[in-house]
DNA sequence: TTGTAGGCGTTATCAG
DNA sequence: CTGATAACGCCTACAA
């Protein structure tokens, strides 16, 4: 900078002002100081301008994991709404791991990011990272997975919703014991998918029995061995609805290794919308997540509470709740006449 | 850092060099500092720090999509070497376009990393930005998709390999008339797996007909696209190697469509090892690319180069190449039996 | 072993 | 409209 200023005979402060547009500088200066800027690939040290400001034009991110459809896709949704307002992104994984997600925190303060957003890891117990960040007054969003409590900012999935529909769709499909396979249970998501499941049930005059239920990891092996316990059972079910499409798939291949034809024998439902999930045989119906919405609004909420900060404003916490989206294929599809029901719900959800 | 230097009645430099265990510090003292910076919840600025050394511990992504099984594993090796030495990492989509790829770069030049780790966009084809980095002495390293020329540091798979492998195993199992879907071939690394396929038909003494090569996007509808055109043929094709596992895909599915039964009417090979191709059925042979060691071997050989600059030294630059594993799937076994071929080539990789 | 002083590249403030 | 100056938080010669 102190080159072009030399150059052009005139201040470093001129140049900046001109370089970022300042309302005092004439036009025909401004014009020459970015010709030279260009010609000389002046690149901007945002470093020394995020020191001098205090504020950096980034955002963190935090994700569990990158691997699978959902979260690079909210990720893109992320980027291109942050790219929009002139933003650029970090993206940290923490493994699904409470050392890595403190860590995490940790880069992104010291990167002087100017606002997080976060979909907190299956194991994270403790949650005092983030009280830090809070502390701070760094903006903090959360995504998906939210820390317990209410006076935080949040765009999730109506879990119980998707859960709902779901268990719904299988019974309207004439499913009379229906299993559900839940994901670990200290989150969030995985507790309300449950709740969805046992409202459908309700809602149907179905009790919810115990050993219909398995919680594990969202796998193909422990969809599997959920599926061997359901059939060693002395009256199986007829149909599962899994808090997630690994498991779903590993409780359908199961069911199929012991004889059973899918969806005839059991229907089968899963949550997340995986991209195997058109491809598998049967194909896997499954419930969609809205990641590019999700990902845009989080950022959009994030950067609404920037903004009010810097105006010193009291943002009010909201948090945002998208609607899922049953997506119907093969796997729970009875067509009707297969069905052991005399008469099956109606399915608002089927066309 | 001055707070706590005033409430320790000692100056900034002292508790500087104790937070950085500097040597000339006594080790009582450095005890008090951090122990107070912990209790005062210190976190040193890293702009400042960057700023004032003009190197920060930060490693810059570029890839083109993280969707997929390829990028998010490569990144995680990445994260994984990485942060071993030290170091975060920011990464970015380039979203297969060059102007984004050109932010991109941007962005991460203004964020001051210290290298850059980068697997080209598919439509990039000016690579003066990449130039600009190595004229700013910025070390980059290649990783999976490089520009061309030879004065460049990179790790890459031995796409040819990967190629020869899956059309060499083909041919084993009886393929008489070896298709090929073949990626852009602007791409390095699909026109590598070209040159494969026909190094393979060359070794058995096969030409390589036109009419059995098509190129596309890998995609599902390409695949079936050209699978489409291919059955339209006087003498269609028995076997199919295809650049990427979509359009093993769509072409192993239109194949069904048309009646044909996969492997015994059409053996199918793709590459990538995605997550659907053991999932897909009949599961899918495919190439797996070693995503790991590709992401650890990256950011080693650019933590050398860093290292190398910041010794002065002169860095011979250097090109990895790792050997992909052939991974045999139901899709193209032929069992021997049902091959309409009377002397099966030897194929070493099945067991 | 500790302190002083200057500067990394930018921008806000205040004075022309 | 433009310029001089100080400061952001940290690091490191150099001096003590």
């Amino acid at each position: 900078m102190a080159d072009l200023a030399r150059e052009l005979g005139v201040s470093m402060t001129t140049v900046s002002r001109a370089l970022s547009d300042h309302f005092s500088i004439g036009p025909e200066m401004k014009l020459k100081v970015q010709k030279l800027a260009k010609k000389y690939n002046y690149q901007p040290n945002r470093m020394a301008s995020a020191l001098r400001k205090g504020q950096s034009k980034l955002l963190g991110i935090i994700v569990p994991y990158l691997e699978g459809r959902f979260f690079p896709k909210v990720v893109r949704g992320m980027e291109t709404a942050a790219s929009r307002a002139g933003y650029n992104v970090v993206i940290c994984q923490s493994n699904e791991d409470l050392t890595h997600e403190r860590r995490n925190i940790e880069s992104l303060l010291s990167a002087q990011v100017a606002g997080i957003l976060v979909s907190v890891s299956r194991t994270t117990d403790d949650f005092r990272h983030f009280e830090k960040v809070r502390g701070r007054g760094l903006p903090l969003v959360f995504f998906d997975r939210m820390m317990p409590g209410d006076a935080l900012n949040a765009v999730v999935l109506d879990d119980r919703e998707g859960g709902y529909l779901a268990t719904r769709h299988l019974l309207a499909q004439g499913g009379r014991r229906v299993a559900h396979f839940g994901g670990l249970q200290q989150l969030t998501i995985y507790r309300n998918r449950y709740q969805g499941y046992r409202d459908a049930l309700a809602e149907a005059g179905l009790p919810v029995e115990e050993e219909l239920t398995y919680f594990g990891d969202n796998t193909e092996e422990a969809g599997a061995e959920a599926m061997r316990r359901w059939l060693a059972l002395p009256n199986p079910p007829d149909a599962v609805f899994a808090a997630g499409d690994y498991a779903a798939l590993g409780a359908m291949q199961e069911a199929e290794r012991q004889g059973l034809v899918v969806p005839t024998d059991m229907a089968v439902g899963g949550f997340s919308n995986e991209t195997f999930t058109p491809i598998a045989k049967p194909s896997i119906t499954t419930v969609d997540q809205r990641c590019d919405e999700m990902g845009q609004a989080a950022v959009r909420l994030l950067l609404e509470l920037i903004d009010a900060q810097a105006q010193g404003l009291d943002f009010a916490s909201r948090q945002l709740v998208l609607r899922p989206e049953l997506i119907i294929r093969e796997s729970s599809q009875r067509l009707g006449r297969l069905s052991p029901t005399p008469e099956p719900l109606a399915d608002a959800a089927v066309q």
